[in-house]
DNA sequence: TAGATTGTTAATCGATTAACAATC
DNA sequence: TAGATTGTTAATCGATTAACAATC
């Protein structure tokens, strides 16, 4: 028997289709046909209709969509139904950032604890969540049920420590440094890389300014004269 | 005369080749072929001449590429040979996560303002950079040459500064709130939506866990006799 | 010159959109 | 029942990969 996978386009959309029903619901909309909701996060009806029936038929022909039962069910899908239990990587100021990140919790991620090599931030809490020296990973880990392991550290050190969680049970990767880790196939690493987002940024306010450049000069030949 | 524009599934990679060939060149690597790359970086040569093609012919038939060359035209590509005048709104933690990380001077985005609600914050400075109020927004800038606004305010606030930020002149916005910006076209918005990234692990682990399952249901019936 | 590797055209693959029968 | 809207198949579009002539 043969298992569909699911393309990662299609995951990629997943959250925001559950935003934006969470929305409707806490706007107490009852129901919503792939149109209107088309409209409103601006793709297409069918995309939503094709996106949705990988997993399921979720709707009523000539009724639409209870925003409710298909919230909840793509919930279900995202994994939002069971709880993960985190680790954080690298005191740093965005491992205390994202230690001090309310939201997490909501959707069923609990940071169990944060690491650092640094013995002056031993001891220091966030939220009530203590700093801990990286020694203690290895029993942590295997102890807490660690599954997700932000990673906030230095580039240098990232593929050794990387390897180290994984040897230690961690499943899940979230990873803030600028580099690709190697890891086996059956790891998950999904990566923030926020360098490369500024460039992309970067990038399209110079393609703007050269094209708008072009056709400035384009404008002035035809005054000159053809 | 007709302006082929570039799709954004390659506008996407181009950090990452940036990223490769900057630390083949820390290793003092000359030369290098889309053979040799597409093995390191685990994409097709094919993909890597087709890339770069879009933006020129930077290699030597026989030869490769230069390393250092391909890495000074990828960085003007993506506009790094430029400087940006960022501001941080919100200096909240991941406001002030984002002012404190060092990175991104290097590739010629400089941190001129961090801007709040919060009047206790005022006066307070990070790496040098102070805190202001938001009410000097408009004037701070239009006398800074700001051109690109990072936005880490709560949710509820983010269409109102967003649409400020724009009419101030902002002509990009780097968006980390969980919500999608409605602005003009040729306003650039790169969202960096952590939540979503999350989802996306917790979607792969729980779909890795039904997957094995299965298999092992499946072994289970075999094993039964059939 | 011979070998290597690009730049580019053609073929394939996958994702998006359109269309419509099924059905609530 | 008639109208609306889904689920799904077919058509289109775009992106990736393969192939190879050009050329260093």
């Amino acid at each position: 028997m043969y298992e569909k996978t699911i393309s990662s386009a299609v995951i990629k959309r997943l959250p925001r289709y559950y935003r934006y029903l969470g929305e409707l619901l806490e706007n107490d909309v009852v129901r919503i046909s792939s149109k209107e909701l088309s409209e409103k996060m601006q793709v297409t009806a069918s995309q939503i209709r094709q996106d949705l029936n990988n997993f399921g038929g979720f709707g009523q022909q000539g009724y639409g969509y209870n925003v409710e039962y298909l919230y909840t069910e793509i919930g279900k899908i995202l994994g939002l139904d069971q709880k993960y239990n985190i680790i954080i990587i690298g005191a740093g100021n965005l491992g205390q950032a994202l230690a001090n990140y309310t939201d997490f919790e909501r959707r069923g991620f609990y940071i169990k604890g944060i690491f650092d090599v640094n013995p002056r931030l031993i001891g220091m809490s966030i939220r009530g969540v203590e700093i801990r020296l990286v020694d203690e990973l290895e029993r942590f880990i295997k102890e807490n049920n660690v599954q997700i392991a932000a990673l906030t550290i230095p580039k240098t050190k990232a593929p050794e420590v990387a390897a180290d969680l994984v040897r230690w049970g961690v499943r899940a990767i979230w990873n803030f440094v600028p580099t690709d880790l190697n890891l086996p196939n059956d790891i998950m690493v999904e990566n923030v890389h926020l360098t490369e987002s500024l460039m992309r940024l970067s990038y399209n306010l110079k393609a703007k300014d050269e094209a708008e450049a072009k056709k400035r000069a384009e404008a002035v030949r035809e005054e000159s004269g053809v």
